[in-house]
DNA sequence: CGCTATTGGTCAAGGCTTTGATTACACCCG
DNA sequence: CGGGTGTAATCAAAGCCTTGACCAATAGCG
């Protein structure tokens, strides 16, 4: 791993914000240059800490994130019909069928047609599943962790509020859902 | 759009998180609760955000998100080689180039070889291609600030500060990069 | 100079997600 | 009870992204 080059990668990503930002409002007056900034920190960091995450913790035990999510919600949840999966996790319903898939195909999860509603289909975690989730969680907290530590502790409590506020919020609200 | 059940599968989402954290934590007493709620709320809210901005104002335009960070870099930064285009954007280099051939076939990018450098290839926008990026920009920052609304002027600057720590943080920068 | 290591770009296979269409089934109202 | 409306799930086509392999060209060292 090249130290060096990520540091200059890094550095020309972040001067790349700075310089972004005032040629932006340079060119388009009516550009606010907060809400461009705030948002594009807000994706920068996650998608570095998703693809962090992806790489060192999912990928490696064979796994995605995505089926991930699907494995966790039906471990906290228990066995659950796929409507519920996907509106706990915010996946589509698509999105979790196409999912589910692969999961099943890999022994994580069985489908079961749902007694009550016969067009509903019951997910359920294999014991396999269960195991993974379990042993994949501690490993992906773990490393949350780490990322954590950047910050002090009543840092991070400011930041899950502010994050908890615009996640409520009227745009959050009015937004476009999943289907 | 029934905005009621818009709402309750908010809420849903909301309050399984309580819930994830506190059963988790329950069976797995080495997971922090507050590093585990920092990513889920940091997930969550800027899915919703990439979703949200994707289907007003990017999809409908014709075009879609990545393509858009790619026409964003090239507008900014003038014509330049892949490899720049790509640490620039935050993307790896196969993604830039598979990208790049859906824009050159819709005429918003130009690739030519590099003049100093055989390997290298040069991206350029098109007319279309700065067109496309003026306008769906504006679009774009305008949706921007309806998110930004929902905090007051000092919390936004409170949540930049936040994340760009924590975007120059030691795990973001010993964190696994995309090649 | 020549050999080797590295770098820029692309391709291929596989996975996830999206929209839109389709198939079953459930529910409700006349 | 029957027909219309709405809902659960799935499929199909298309797009993006990832890893790993590969080629071509450059750079560095003996």
């Amino acid at each position: 791993m090249p130290e060096e080059t990520t540091d200059q990668s890094n550095l020309d990503f972040l001067s790349f914000v700075d310089f972004a930002v005032g040629k932006t409002v340079d060119e388009l007056p009516e550009v606010d240059p907060v809400s461009m900034r705030l948002v594009l920190a807000l994706h920068r960091v996650t998608s570095a800490l998703v693809y962090d995450l992806e790489s060192t913790v999912h990928r490696p035990s064979g796994w995605s994130w995505p089926g991930f999510r699907v494995l966790f919600v039906l471990w906290l949840a228990g066995p659950c019909e796929a409507k519920r999966v996907a509106s706990l996790s915010g996946m589509s319903r698509s999105a979790v069928s196409a999912l589910v898939n692969t999961l099943e195909r890999d022994g994580l999860v069985t489908r079961r047609p749902s007694a009550g509603d016969r067009r509903a289909v019951d997910l359920e975690l294999t014991d396999a599943g269960h195991d993974a989730i379990v042993s994949t969680y501690s490993a992906h907290n773990k490393r949350e962790q780490t990322w954590t530590e950047t910050l002090t502790p009543s840092e991070r409590l400011v930041l899950i509020g502010l994050l908890e506020k615009l996640a409520s919020g009227t745009a959050a609200r009015e937004a476009v859902k999943r289907s």
